[in-house]
DNA sequence: TAATAAAATTAGAACGTTACAATAAATTAT
DNA sequence: ATAATTTATTGTAACGTTCTAATTTTATTA
């Protein structure tokens, strides 16, 4: 702010060396002698000077500030993602601004060009419900380095990094039909979202692997929170023949359902079994412990931070997707203790 | 990064007019002539022209970014305090760095540092278990605004915000206890931490005021993970005569504790009632929904926010503290439907 | 119309850093 | 010893912006 601040040219006084060499030395070049170096970072330490990223990426014309926009941090799963993935950021030497835009294609808009503006050297985006390519477009036209995590960017050339839904939610299907269930339903998620429709098609590739009587199957979109979800779970077991199984959209999701099951007097494990998606931390505290899909939430950070810093230093580098095959933790939600008869 | 971006000389030329001419417009000062003005912001709009905050900051000598740093994210309650943070802030015009700590002195000295040198305005914390105000000496001595949230660091000159945890607690065990409750305990928080303290001295308060035999009344410390409030809570129920009543440190150690009793086969609401402290999102979809304190998340935030901003524009300004009186919200957690007869 | 005041615009020097080219010092070879 | 190398150090011009002071233009007044 206002206090003139130790600066290079101050350091380089007190050291007795000239303002080239005070930088050399902070960057631990090789072309200084080692004696030098140490006289410089002597005279730094004691003059409290503090380096300035801020000159020296507009010198440099580069910088080591990374852009986070994230959809939804008030879901748990995504509050972890932005954890890993900061710590992931932070121990590459970046810095991370974060933002979350609560779904809101505005707000991600406006987020976006702030980050630019204070020339962040990537961004890292789960996108925002209804997200497209046109949104980003003058990034990319300005070769800014974007990797998208969890939802894709539709028809966008950048890097993608998220669990296999698909492949997930047909082990979870599978999982409950295994067991003799007969009545199924998938539930939760915005319908015209990619995340929902891959979903979708695991969770049909394993009915129609089953043979499932198609009218046994239902599936349900609802908005990702507890309160939609146990609402939206009414509809299932008000019909006349209740779903004995439920495949949930992700780990919010079922915990809506397992509240609004208990509202109604239903019991997991009894009456109905359920799965989710994200294997959040609450998953094992919770009753009854929620199987889930396990997404390696570390790897999923550590693989999308590791993609936008190649690209950072090759922006020529091509596209590169990763899907992450997420792991099915079963717990005593998706078990069923005592199968009622299903009747024929 | 590489590609030669578009500056001000470039708008200026585009424009015909001169680089002052065009700054001055950027900012929409009253010194240009309104037609000026249009003139410039066309040709930048035409020329994609992005304003560069960095090289701003250098010569203002200032900037418009806060380090936001956040000792436990995974905790939800602070996931909605950061997002509440991050949102007024972001209205604010400022753009805020986060780091998560997690718990951990060492990593939030090097964010500290990091922060610093990217130039951060000020800084909001909520500081890790066991900082003092030593970590801090030389941020303070520069000059660097900082208001830290939730715990204080003690002995700092710094603004401070936080939910008065006296009295939330204090209300919470009042309320256990006018159900006739008479063995009580509190449980959870880092022993020596000033937020336990703080909770601590209600829950006494509140038992003295009730004139509760003494050794009817425990307190645990644990840390704050359902895990770790999951089996501290064992300690607790396998006495001789285990508690009716627990005050929970808060909605993750009420969650903990939940699931401890559920593996007990103790009912909550029958055999024991409890409270918890934050009121997070999933208070109202857990089963039973807990009762907890609500600390104003968002008036929390906006204090925090406030202040900052405050110290930012007068760094003169006097030290102000707010402790923002909670509000016991009554679920059925607390509540004791049929109180079994305490023996006399 | 000339003199003055007010309004609008601009030149140019910073801000704290880096990196190239240039110089100075130390080392080796002749 | 001197020339040729190699190794260390430094002068200086940017990077893209802002802001003061100076200048030009326009409006006002006598």
């Amino acid at each position: 702010m206002k206090p003139p601040s130790i600066t290079i040219p101050d350091v380089a006084k007190a050291a007795g060396v000239s303002k080239s060499t005070v930088s050399l030395a902070l960057q631990d070049s090789p072309k200084l002698r080692t004696e030098t170096k140490k006289k410089v970072m002597k005279a730094a330490r004691q003059l409290g000077y503090v380096y300035n990223q801020g000159a020296a990426n507009l010198r440099r014309r580069s910088s080591s500030m990374i852009g986070m926009i994230i959809n939804d941090l008030t879901n748990p799963f995504f509050a972890e993602l932005a954890i890993a993935l900061e710590r992931h950021f932070s121990e590459a030497g970046y810095v991370v601004m974060m933002a979350n835009t609560s779904e809101d294609r505005e707000q991600q808009d406006k987020v976006l060009r702030a980050f630019c503006e204070h020339g962040v050297a990537g961004i890292l985006i789960s996108p925002a419900y209804n997200t497209a390519q046109q949104d980003f477009a003058s990034y990319f036209a300005r070769g800014l380095p974007i990797v998208s995590v969890m939802q894709p960017i539709p028809g966008a050339e950048c890097d993608y990094i998220a669990p296999d839904y698909q492949l997930g939610i047909q082990e979870a299907t599978q999982h409950l039909l295994d067991q003799g269930i007969e009545r199924i339903a998938f539930l939760g998620g915005r319908l015209d979202s990619a995340a929902f429709h891959e979903r979708k098609k695991g969770f049909l590739a394993a009915v129609e692997k089953a043979a499932i009587d198609p009218d046994k199957i239902q599936i349900i979109p609802c908005a990702v929170t507890r309160k939609a979800a146990s609402e939206a779970v009414q509809q299932l077991i008000d019909q006349e023949h209740p779903p004995q199984g439920i495949v949930c959209y992700c780990d919010i999701v079922a915990f809506g359902v397992t509240f609004g099951l208990h509202n109604s007097h239903l019991e997991i494990g009894v009456d109905i079994a359920i799965t989710g998606f994200d294997d959040v931390l609450a998953c094992d505290t919770v009753s009854p412990p929620l199987s889930s899909l396990r997404p390696h939430t570390d790897q999923l950070a550590r693989l999308a931070c590791d993609s936008l810093i190649q690209k950072l230093k090759d922006p020529t580098r091509p596209v590169a997707n990763h899907l992450v095959k997420p792991k099915l933790i079963v717990r005593e939600s998706s078990i069923l203790t005592k199968l009622k008869q299903p009747q024929h």
